[in-house]
RNA sequence: CGGGAUGUAGCGUAGCCCGGUUAUCGCGCCUGGUUUGGGACCAGGAGGUCGCAAGUUCGAAUCUUGCCAUCCCGACCA
């Protein structure tokens, strides 16, 4: 009784902040529209990156690090990016404090200590990485260079949403140089792929891939191609993004290569990236009323063991036989909690452990080792069953597979459920208003046209998808012809 | 940054309109005991700058002003 948690239909955002409190994932922070990432949420972002860090190492992706600053000049020199991020910037003006002579015990900022030039605490690296990469790239074997980072960012957003969009963020930035323009754009597309089957094969959302249009296009890119997921409330989110950025940053920091020939070439670029905001897209697409859902391949936790005691002689029997299952389980690489702790009850635990979404849970009491059983419970469906103690490992490993599987297949039939091809305006806007989710539509190719959609009815151009097909068709707003769909939903 | 709401113990709250002894209740927490198959029970106990600052007053959680923070709705965004 203790937690409870507001339903979806009740209040969509409330559900989504209860369970990231509740849940134990994040708080807030006295630090405005800042969030502390509690240990269990942040096991689940360590497992996220693990996983993450291995497909680029895979992809031939070495880590590095770049300062948290970027000195003011340099984060102007490419302009479009610039211009871009300028509104979200914190900046760093003085670098000493003093006492207050005036309160005593307070601190101020000292005005002798004003810096030359103004730090732009990074909201992306870019800049100081291109800057850097000047220095590192002279001949094409100098190329590819393919470097990640793991860090922070701060973008000085107006409203903040745990997960979803914090002041401060943590995320991984690939960028990479390249001697041609084939070469950068393959690069582009292979990251792409590489966040799409992590995020449907690990996190177990299924996702879309397109292309942004010029209005959604990240600030100093030639192109973005994109992840989009579906949330149950039917809004869209981006999951991840991946950039062709031409040669234009190579021309902001004069980064230039001589190629076979003994000719200065700028060089090819992309960036990629994905953050904290993964989490956000994870709970909002597979969890219920009850809680968390995780996907077995990172969650957190796997199994949690709940012993169910009666009177004290009962203990050592029902330890003892947890010990050799948690034995055989961590063998498989299983990872396993034995809650025996006696301040809380079987019920109370059974709750708890649904609301944090762990997938798999077993109960275990005398009358089970009699017959040698335990009751597994799966967090997804929350069925019960019981099964014999022999195999049981195995038969564990077994379900996690089935139930990342289930959670999957529940979210890619719903995201299916929720693409609707519409072909008039008056039903384009129905649409978004009751059911929500992607609206497949023609539109005529215009920012002016995204503009007058988006101002009328919140929905964005959120891709065109990769795989699309080409049909004749008219605009949904203007009537112009269009040569193929584009997909449409309010989102994140 | 515009519109609306809120701020009292770890959490949720009563009291505020109409100022007046020791700030209410529930959950949680601590101690002891009984319990344990879906959020246990009994007994005792600890815990408060009433968001912050100033003002009015003999007296402020309560009235006034300013500030801060949070939430919701817009604009912005991964």
């Amino acid at each position: 009784m203790s937690k409870e948690i507001t339903t979806r239909e009740a209040d969509y955002s409330q559900w989504y902040n209860d369970l990231v409190i509740k849940g134990e994932l994040a708080d807030h922070s006295s630090v405005r529209g800042c969030m502390v990432i509690k240990p269990y949420g942040y096991a689940l972002w360590e497992n996220m990156r693990d996983q993450l860090d291995k497909m680029f190492k895979a992809t031939g992706h070495v880590n590095a690090y770049f300062p948290l600053f970027v000195p003011k000049s340099l984060f102007e020199a490419e302009e479009k990016n610039a211009e871009g991020f300028a509104k979200e910037c914190a900046v760093v003006t003085h670098y000493r404090l003093k006492n207050d002579p005036n309160n005593k015990g307070k601190l101020i900022v000292d005005p002798e200590a004003k810096l030359e030039e103004e730090l732009v605490i990074r909201p992306t690296s870019e800049a100081i990485i291109w800057n850097t990469y000047k220095g590192w790239i002279q001949s094409y074997r100098d190329l590819p260079l393919l470097i990640n980072q793991w860090a922070n960012v701060v973008r000085w957003e107006m409203r903040t949403r745990l997960f979803l969009r914090t002041a401060e963020f943590l995320w991984q930035e690939g960028h990479t140089a390249h001697a041609t323009k084939e070469e950068a754009i393959e690069e582009t597309t292979k990251m792409l792929d590489v966040y799409a089957e992590f995020v449907e094969h690990y996190m177990a959302v299924p996702v879309i891939k397109g292309v942004k249009t010029a209005n959604e296009r990240f600030a100093g890119a030639e192109d973005t191609y994109c992840i989009e997921a579906l949330m149950q409330d039917g809004k869209a989110l981006q999951a991840g993004t991946s950039h062709f950025l031409g040669q234009n940053f190579a021309k902001a920091f004069d980064v230039q290569f001589l190629n076979k020939e003994n000719k200065k070439e700028f060089v090819w670029a992309t960036s990629w990236g994905v953050s904290t905001r993964l989490i956000g897209a994870l709970i909002m697409a597979h969890s219920d009323d009850q809680g968390l859902i995780m996907p077995p391949r990172i969650a957190p936790l796997q199994v949690v063991i709940v012993p169910i005691y009666k009177g004290e002689e009962s203990k050592p029997i029902i330890d003892e036989k947890v010990a050799s299952l948690i034995k055989d389980l961590k063998a498989l690489g299983i990872s396993v909690k034995y809650d025996n702790s006696e301040n809380a009850r079987p019920g109370w635990k059974f709750a708890e452990y649904e609301l944090k979404g762990v997938p798999v849970r077993v109960a275990m009491g005398l009358r089970d080792i009699e017959n040698n059983v335990v009751e597994l419970a799966r967090r997804d469906t929350k069925e019960k069953s019981t099964v014999s103690f022999e195999g049981l490992a195995l038969h564990i490993l077994q379900l996690l597979e089935e139930i990342q599987q289930q959670i999957f297949n529940k979210a890619l039939a719903f995201r299916n459920e929720n693409i609707r091809e519409v072909n008039s305006w008056d039903e384009f806007v129905e649409i978004l208003d009751t059911k929500s989710g992607f609206v497949s539509a023609h539109w005529d190719g215009t920012s002016e046209t995204e503009d007058k959609i988006k101002e009328q009815t919140k929905a964005t151009i959120r891709c065109i998808p990769l795989d699309n097909k080409q049909e004749n068709g008219k605009c949904i707003l203007t009537g112009n012809p269009s040569t193929q769909r584009v997909l449409f939903a309010r989102a994140y």
